[in-house]
Formats: structure tokens, C-alpha cells, sequence
DNA sequence: GACGCATACTTCGTCACTCGATATATGCTG
DNA sequence: CAGCATATATCGAGTGACGAAGTATGCGTC
């Protein structure tokens, strides 16, 4: 598999703390990245029909609120590998780049 | 500045250890990676001529070999910001998911 | 009450970039 | 001599990001 775009990293790990709806993906993906990442909006939903067809998300269930639909997404069991296949593989690009003091606790 | 591609940071990353040609980046980054990275060649001639335009590379020189010419390029300071910021934002991003031991030392 | 803003989703067009394929050319090895 | 590694150039197709505009509701404010 070949390396995943930001947005669509971002969009899985906003899922992995449970099922959002598209808008909440939006801020919750800007507050994991602390203001970063601010996903276009076309971006997003053009992703989640991407990556449900790809099988990494599913639809979790549609509520009506005020008289609108609310989609919530779920990650799924291949999502969620993905997404840490893909951490794993930008660690590593990073230590290629950033190699001394590998054990440098920022966090 | 916005993301940039896995083929734009290995070849920048490649360029850290000092001025090589095209195909030997293509080498270097597919070393860089253990064999991970193989960039293609079509990605790696455009890629040098809009790294080259945005001056985060530079023509080191041209040498002929066999009647061929090899052309060298050179990181810029800028680049070598660049290939930096990115390589931080990928750590970053990548704890996000792999949150738990921040410093784990792997090398 | 009209206005603007946050919420929430859809769709469209454009642009950037990747990548496989093709072309060209040489030297080495089987 | 065929095939592969080296070395660069270019083109065309496909993918995906993103801004913009459209639709719709509720809330606060002037």
C-alpha cells in the first residue's frame, strides 16, 4: 500500500477515539493537530466516500437532527491498522531526517 | 506551507548527505528506506524541476560521462528547513496515533 | 425581523502531482 | 548479441486536494 495523504491520515485518527459525524472530523482533526490540519470541506467528503468504499471506515448510523441528516462515521478494523501502519511509517521517514537523540521526550 | 509528497521528501532527504544525480537519488532513497521508497522516474524529473523552481534545491553541476550529461543537485538552506519542518510535522503527526512511550528508542 | 454566524452536507471545477510507458544512449556481462 | 544497469527526458492518464457555491436550520443581536 502506498503512503496516505494527510487529510486522509487525519480523518482515521480522528475516528479512532470513536464515531463522529463530517463535521465534527473537521474540528476534531484540528484539535489533534493543535490548529494544523483544518480539513477543506470538500476534501472531507469526497475522502469518506474513498475510504468507506476502501472498506477503513462505515457508516456507524444516521440520526435526524432538526430535520437534517447526520452521518457518523466509524472506523473500521482495516482502518484502524492502516492508520497505524501509517504512523509507524512516518516515524520511521522522520528518524531518517531527524536522527540523533532518537529518545528526545518532547511529549 | 502545506504537506509535502513521500517522493519530495526522500529526494530532499537524500540530498542531506551531500550533491547527487538523479538516478542515484532514486538509489539513496530506496537505501534511505530500506528498500521501501522507489520513486519513479517520471515523479523524480518533475519533481527536480519544481524543487529546482521553488529553490529548495539547486544545480550543484553538470558533469559528462560517456557522452551523457549527469547533473548534480544540492540541497538549498532552504531545502534543508523544509525536509526539517517536515520531518517534525511527521513525528508529530505519527504521535498522534502512536501515543503511548515518546521515547522509545529504536535506533 | 433582518443579518450574520455556526452547524451540516453536497457537488463542481481546477490544479497539482504521481507514475507507468516510451524514447534515447552507452557499457558491461552472459 | 541480448539483456540489464546506468542516466535522462517527456507525455498522458488518473487520483486526489481544495476552494467555492449551493442548500438548510437555529441562535444571538442590532
Amino acid at each position: 500500500m502506498r503512503p496516505m495523504s494527510e487529510p486522509t491520515y487525519f480523518i482515521l485518527a480522528s475516528l479512532l477515539d470513536g464515531p463522529l459525524h463530517g463535521y465534527a472530523i473537521i474540528k476534531r482533526a484540528e484539535e489533534l493537530s493543535g490548529g494544523q490540519v483544518r480539513l477543506a470541506v470538500g476534501t472531507l467528503y469526497g475522502a469518506l466516500d474513498r475510504l468507506a468504499s476502501n472498506g477503513l471506515i462505515a457508516i456507524d448510523r444516521e440520526e435526524i437532527v432538526d430535520g437534517r441528516p447526520r452521518r457518523y462515521f466509524t472506523i473500521t478494523d482495516d482502518g484502524a491498522d492502516a492508520v497505524t501502519q501509517e504512523a509507524k511509517r512516518m516515524a520511521q521517514a522522520a528518524r531518517i531526517v531527524v536522527r540523533r537523540q532518537p529518545g528526545t521526550v518532547t511529549s
